[in-house]
DNA sequence: CCCTTGACATGAACACTGTTCTTGTTTACG
DNA sequence: CGTAAACAAGAACAGTGTTCATGTCAAGGG
């Protein structure tokens, strides 16, 4: 019957959704490398064997961690952007800040996403999409920004020719009908956020200020202005 | 005596160079996390337990590996720096390419210097010195490139006057007399290109261009261009 | 010169890890 | 009802970092 194999699928997958949030538990106090499948299962009380029926591999119960990351940074971008207004640069600041603090208050998972990949590990399909969703509330507010059809202010060098066909698939997927430069925009904007927060977060601004925070707004303002959402 | 002493000093600093050149063949090979103090001890054919004699954990064989490959990374920069001319923007896309280049010659010892730290790990000081190198490279650019005194172009917003006493330390160390925005150009400079390598190499912009080698010349040239040295 | 001290190497051991396999047990379906 | 699949349990294997007791050897002092 099919209320059967509800019950039993519903069961797998509150079962499942158990495991996932006792392995996220265990990442965000231990760390992505400390994970330890055992931990999990100790902490639901279950045999270290049992949560193969689940996951295929400590790898597969990475990955929905990953997946379930880049979607929550992914959230906390989109609810920014939702809730400022229409100015491009209020949007952004709000967006860079929104994602500061969310890599702030998951340090573990940010550095899951962000961080150097476990080694062995192929990112499977479901997680590049999933790590998209910040590029797409970035290149969204620069869609906005600027207008179909507006050429390139002279504050950049002109990009090469081949650059609109080297960035070809994600131009005309997030910025049609925009200038090359504007995907070098995107790009510049979307790394210097997410770089500036990993290099933070992994500790490589240790001593060099006071204020870190401070340094980031003025930093993600000047390279959003610079990149035309200013 | 001293001649015996020196001897016996000289036969452990000789072992010690050989574990960690050991121990870098096997990060080259197998990843920072990967790494395995006993599959060091078995490429020397040692003991686990007689690598104790010379670090004190494996920890302390990873701080090593760290030093050498900041300073490996931070030498890269500065040879290049030193061969390119007196041109800032030369100087600023060869140590550029050279630093990109380095990260694509090693890979892992670039996840263990700028990807995500390892769980419980604490650099200690020696780390934050040789980290330094690349950041002193690049400020000598800007230095050069901006005469003491010049005051800030309009080109970024002003920055706060706070800014000064937040970075201060390093602004009176690297760019003494330069305006407050300065050291926020040599951050953005230095953000954006440990950054776009790290992304890079950690398969962030997987698929989303096929001809990476370009849109990273364009970008740092741009950047380049937008913090002072265009 | 002997003899003690300390550095070194060894191998066994401990507490872990991810993963696999075998053995029941329960649950759903023809 | 009986069968086949899903599940849970526990033991086992190979591997990890680290510690410890034991043996070995060279250096220095009396």
């Amino acid at each position: 019957m099919a209320a059967t194999q509800t019950a039993r699928a519903r069961v797998r997958a509150e079962l499942t959704n158990e495991i996932v949030s006792a392995a996220r538990e265990e990442l965000a106090s231990t760390g992505a490398a400390g994970l330890s499948l055992r931990a999990v299962a100790r902490r639901l009380e279950m045999v270290p064997s049992a949560l193969y029926r689940y996951f295929p591999s400590r790898d597969a119960l990475l990955t929905a961690l990953i997946v379930e990351a880049y979607e929550a940074v992914g959230m906390a971008a989109a609810d920014a952007d939702g809730r400022s207004g229409r100015n491009p640069a209020d949007r952004w600041n709000a967006v860079c800040t929104a994602v500061r603090g969310w890599g702030h208050d998951h340090p573990n998972e940010w550095a899951l996403v962000y961080g150097s990949p476990v080694p062995g590990y192929q990112a499977p399909q479901d997680t590049v999409e999933a790590a998209l969703k910040v590029t797409r509330v970035i290149a969204g507010i620069f869609a906005d920004a600027i207008p179909s059809g507006t050429p390139a202010p002279g504050r950049l060098p002109a990009a090469p020719d081949t650059m609109a066909a080297v960035v070809g698939p994600i131009e005309a997927e997030l910025l049609p009908g925009r200038p090359p430069e504007a995907v070098a925009w995107v790009v510049m904007a979307w790394t210097g956020l997410i770089g500036m927060v990993s290099l933070e977060l992994f500790g490589h601004y240790e001593g060099a200020t006071t204020d870190f925070q401070q340094v980031f707004a003025y930093n993600m303002g000047a390279l959003g202005h610079l990149a035309g959402v200013g």
